[in-house]
Parts: C-alpha cells; sequence; structure tokens
DNA sequence: CTAGGTATTTAGTAATGCTAAGTATACAGC
DNA sequence: GCTGTATACTTAGCATTACTAAATACCTAG
C-alpha cells in the first residue's frame, strides 16, 4: 500500500530533479536515466517512457532546449539538452518551492498537537 | 508555470497528512480542512472536493473508520474519524516513507556534481 | 547473424488534486 | 420572514503526471 506513496511523492520532484539536472551539465536522455537511478538507490529508477515526456514538456516551456548530436564514433544519435535562462530561473525557483514545501509538511509532524 | 509544481508536490502528501491528523485527533472534515489551512499558512487551503475523497479512500483502505455524530446543539451532523490499528501502522510507514523521500531529493540539490 | 547495450519515441492506463455545483442546518441582521 | 454567512457533507468531471509496454534503430561481440 506505501507503494503507491513513494509513486505519488514523486509527482513534480522528477520534473524538478531533471531541470536540476540538465541545468548543472547538458546530457541526454539516457545519461539522464543511469544518473537518476544511481544517485538514489533505485528511488528513481525510471523506465523511458517517464523520463522522456518530462524532456518534452521541459522544452515545451522553454526551460531546456536540445540538438541532435551525430554519434560520436558511431553510435546512435543523441538528444543534447541543455538550460536555457528561463530555465536557470525556474530552477532557483523551484528549489525554493521545494524547501517551503518541505518545511510546511513537517510542520504537521512536528507540530505538538494533541495525541 | 511554479504553480503547477507546488500542486503537484501535494499528490501523496495530502493523504499522508490527513491520516496523520486523524491519527493524533479523531476528527471530521470540515475541522481537518480549517486545521490544514491554518498549519500551512494557506499551502493547504483545500476544497472540500479534495478533502472528502481523501476521507473515503482512507476508510475504504481501513485506516480510518468513522461514525456520525448526531449534531451536538442544533449544528449540522458530523462524521468523526477515528483511526484504525492498521492506520496507525500505516501512518509510521509512511512517516518514514516521506523522511527517505526527502532525503534522496535533497542529495540530488547537494550532490556536488558537475557545474 | 544473433544477442545485448545504447538511445529515442509513443500509446494507453492509473492515481490524485482541482474546479464547480449541489444538499442541508443554524444563526444574525435587516 | 428573508437573506446572507458559517457550518458540514457529497458528487461529477477535468488536468496533470507517473506507470507499463511496445516499437524503432544503431553498434559491438561472439
Amino acid at each position: 500500500m506505501e507503494d503507491r506513496l513513494a509513486q505519488q511523492l514523486k509527482k513534480g520532484v522528477l520534473e524538478m530533479l531533471v531541470l536540476e539536472l540538465v541545468c548543472r551539465k547538458a546530457t541526454y536522455g539516457y545519461e539522464l536515466l543511469q544518473r537518476l537511478k544511481e544517485g538514489s538507490e533505485g528511488l528513481f529508477q525510471l523506465k523511458e517512457g517517464t523520463l522522456y515526456p518530462i524532456l518534452y514538456r521541459l522544452e515545451d516551456d522553454g526551460l531546456i532546449e536540445s540538438r541532435w548530436s551525430q554519434g560520436e564514433g558511431r553510435a546512435a544519435p543523441k538528444k543534447i539538452y541543455s538550460a536555457t535562462d528561463r530555465g536557470r530561473q525556474a530552477r532557483l525557483r523551484r528549489q525554493l518551492i521545494w524547501v517551503e514545501f518541505k518545511k510546511t509538511v513537517d510542520s504537521f509532524y512536528e507540530g505538538g498537537n494533541e495525541s
């Protein structure tokens, strides 16, 4: 029953984290999948069908932009994403929202209400 | 654009918080609306149509139970919710999941990756 | 030439918060 | 009495977003 909670908690957070990672370093989908998985002990072990739509949303919103990289060597072509100025601004706003959100939620656990 | 983020972040959290509040003190829908609003500076200022379905889900899942309180004084009847044993166990598991989730997300912000 | 790793795309489903409207009781002010 | 406001619960329908599953395509190793 609590697997559902973990799934729902990701809503919004995933897009926020993808923006964060792209802001830190231009990258492409497949690498993001690995970075998210490795950096989260499997919590963010996404299937491709979860990640790519997030990238398309971010691009539609003008927060990231992409260019095709014709395979270095002879590898499959990659779509390299990098952050736009608007993306970097949004990144900061989102991090603030996350910090405030955490604080608010935690206040309900800490708040010494009746038991 | 970032209003959407705050909205999405609530997914899962709302049900978790309602369970927490009911575990602390048997209560009813309308009072929960006020407690959530007042305890969050408006972040959890829900409409009834958001809260009541959460209560029904928690009850369907056997985590809380309800009884009708025929209006004290002459007020409208209230549906009083209280936590079940399973609800109290779930409450603890969910709080742990929340703590771990926060930690994982924060690690992506703190993690000194490339800039 | 088959298997597996790399890399992207898309269709369809499920969960959950949102808006909006409706029902009903009690009380205060005109 | 009538109107508005506060209390209190219910329901229908929509939007967003993560999930599964499958398809496409290239390259390397055996």
